[in-house]
DNA sequence: TTCCTGACGCTCG
DNA sequence: GCGAGCGCCAGGA
């Protein structure tokens, strides 16, 4: 189930416009392993932009491919889900997180 | 080119 | 322990 290919991925983002933060912020966010989370935080400092925390959540807005980039895994440092532009929003992130975290 | 907004974080009271 | 305010970077209008 290795679905597609990082550099598919990144060809992809390129394609819809994406800039380079942007496009290096999802990336990470997609090697995020499953039933893992991480924070807005910890993503802009692998992304290489440790001050750029905000700006994680806008590339996050912008992700093309909902369930290649699992970007519900991206929460809050206070342990927060925060908020969700995916279809079911916050409610469909907790729970996509707990069916995660459960396997 | 400039100003405003945003799926946030950290510090202070 | 909780709430409010300020600071941060990148994008979009």
């Amino acid at each position: 189930m290795p679905g597609i290919g990082k550099g598919r991925i990144m060809d992809r983002l390129r394609r819809e416009g994406l800039t380079q933060f942007q496009q290096n912020v999802l990336v990470k966010v997609m090697e995020i392993p499953k039933g893992e989370t991480r924070s807005y935080k910890q993503v802009a400092v692998m992304a290489g932009y440790p001050n750029a925390y905000r700006a994680v959540g806008t590339a996050m807005k912008k992700n093309p491919m909902a369930p290649v980039i699992p970007c519900h895994r991206v929460i809050k440092s206070s342990g927060e889900p925060g908020e969700y532009s995916g279809r079911g929003g916050r409610t469909e992130k907790v729970r996509m997180l707990k069916k995660e975290r459960a396997l």
